[in-house]
DNA sequence: TTCTAATATGCAATCGATTGCGCACAAAAT
DNA sequence: ATTTTGTGCGCAATCGATTGCATATTAGAA
């Protein structure tokens, strides 16, 4: 079954034209003639012609492809951003290369060198947890290449980023369990390097602080924010002399460790304890009770970048200014939240 | 900061030596010394060289990519398949170009387009739930290009498939559940197009059989085994004049919703309804109770599949037959349905 | 009728890496 | 002193598509 491909060069042979004819009749350009399309098609179809993308990215120096490199594909926060940034990129003829990092650094860099080989027309990146060190990212940069970073980003960078506002956020997640009544609200918290929780815990703090209730350090637990490390960040709120009445997360996952916890020792939510987690996975649906949480603008996000990428894209020779998107937040209010 | 991009050819030039010399020197090729090789790799990192995969992959015709099409992925288990197929593609210095069908056929026959365009090197692929047609993925086989499926295949296609023995997870499920004292169990089951949904419908209707109990045609209910589909298909199982004692759901999705209902309800999980579903989706072990289920064996069939693409990269002249290779599913016994 | 302007297509270089073949020189074998 | 074997490297073609710059043909203008 093993038949040669055909390249133009076959096409143009049999219709007696040369391969640059068969490549602008290809095209549509508009000096060849309709005649000449019809019959390229017709050959091109009989022959089984596929295009080589290879050769045509060789010679223009694009190959039309976007790396994206997300820490994990199965959350569906990164998958869904993922979604967005096809719906835009597809759009305009760019096809996408996901590429996970698994959260890891080393792995990271080598995703990074190989999507430079491969000579994608730009990188759209959510860094890994591990990552300290943007080397690799600035050498992106360096070589001209688009680079947009989404939700976890640096400011060493300087590149453009989408992000949500995270401060927001958990701002108004922590002013709504305050409007529940409650008064004793912990924090989990992640790696203080990520903006993302450090910015968390600052909406958190002000909004505490912006209703009179005082700042408790042993209410904040940081960890790796993962079910297992929410169920023990629970276990230690609970030993303490004097519980909270909420958790505020700053990952769903971790939200529903404590849930788990609160509910084998028969703790109601949110009656003696509320919950609010960070993400809107689809998880927090299925929970009993749902977790209330809040919405990443997922998607949008996805729309965001590829629209930068192309601005970037289309902008070749202007001078770079980095572009700082924010999206705003959803707080979504479920059961284990509401008291009233 | 956009400085031009070194060749081989810069670096040849600086060295006074030819393209050819630098090539081999940077493959490590035995015929160029040691001198030579190290002044290369030196000049090549003054330089900021950076491989070109595209020109290498246009001379070889291969452009070491391997190309794999999941549904979607944020489900667990297919980026877990893709991790398994990673770390087998990654030791043989192939790298994968993740692309999502979202279960919608004509992006499916798009994505392959793409990746024939790209030409990438061999395809891993589970079909779209809307595929009915198979044109596309033969015309990946008829242009020699390996082929291989996962989860789901079709006999049609003829070529390799990796899939657990949905049956056997079915049989054993079923009879997990009689040996539980369950007597009218239920079953979920999904398009009678996917073989998938055919073989657990079939382990459920034997495990039945094997043990004396009569098939109920009323206890099966298909839908798309989404969790609002759950919902449903427990609701009308509720509204039987005799309701069952078990639920075996194919999904881990469906079974969700059913539990959801169950909950509602105040039906007690599993003393009034077992309920087992199947796929060992991370949330199965967030739920209260903790579901029942079948994994899948999500990482091993990636690796299998990429070792059956290796094997058959390596076998290019030799004819080809396809392989079919068949994972034991394993039975997760969890709270939902352990009655003593 | 001669000249200008479209129109349709060809020529040939180019993108960057790879590789079979060949050549020169040196070391080893006869 | 030849011949053989080996080592280190250059030459030039090749992969397939693209494109700036001709060229040939025809239609329209002067």
């Amino acid at each position: 079954m093993r038949r040669e491909r055909a390249t133009i060069h076959d096409i143009a042979k049999k219709l007696n034209i040369t391969a640059s004819t068969v490549s602008r009749a290809l095209k549509n350009h508009p000096r060849i003639s309709d005649e000449t399309k019809k019959a390229v098609l017709k050959v091109a179809e009989k022959l089984n012609y596929q295009p080589n993308h290879i050769a045509a990215a060789l010679r223009n120096g694009r190959s039309k492809i976007i790396g994206i490199i997300v820490p994990t594909a199965d959350r569906s926060f990164f998958s869904s951003v993922v979604r967005g940034i096809e719906e835009i990129a597809n759009t305009a003829q760019y096809n996408v290369m996901i590429c996970q990092s698994y959260d890891n650094y080393e792995k990271e860099v080598a995703t990074v060198e190989a999507l430079l080989n491969a000579r994608v027309d730009g990188i759209i990146a959510s860094y890994a947890k591990g990552t300290e060190d943007f080397d690799h990212f600035l050498k992106v940069k360096n070589k001209g290449i688009p680079l947009i970073m989404f939700d976890r980003s640096s400011e060493e960078l300087e590149v453009s980023s989408v992000i949500i506002d995270d401060y927001q956020g958990a701002y108004n997640a922590v002013k709504h369990l305050i409007n529940q009544g409650c008064k004793r609200i912990a924090h989990f918290t992640g790696i203080k390097k990520i903006s993302i929780y450090r910015e968390r815990f600052r909406g958190y703090r002000e909004a505490l602080q912006d209703h009179g209730i005082p700042y408790d350090e042993s209410l904040v637990i940081g960890s790796n924010m993962q079910l297992d490390d929410g169920r023990e960040s629970m276990l230690k709120l609970l030993s303490l002399s004097a519980p909270p009445d909420a958790v505020f997360s700053a990952s769903d996952y971790s939200a529903m460790g404590a849930m788990q916890v609160l509910k084998e020792r028969n703790i109601r939510i949110p009656q003696d304890i509320a919950l609010v987690g960070f993400g809107n996975e689809p998880f927090t649906w299925f929970s009993e009770p749902q977790l209330t949480t809040i919405d990443q603008r997922s998607k949008q996000m996805g729309n965001a970048t590829a629209e930068i990428f192309l601005e970037q894209i289309g902008a070749k020779n202007k001078p770079f200014v980095p572009k700082k998107t924010v999206l705003k937040p959803e707080l979504i209010v479920r059961k284990s939240s509401q008291r009233k």
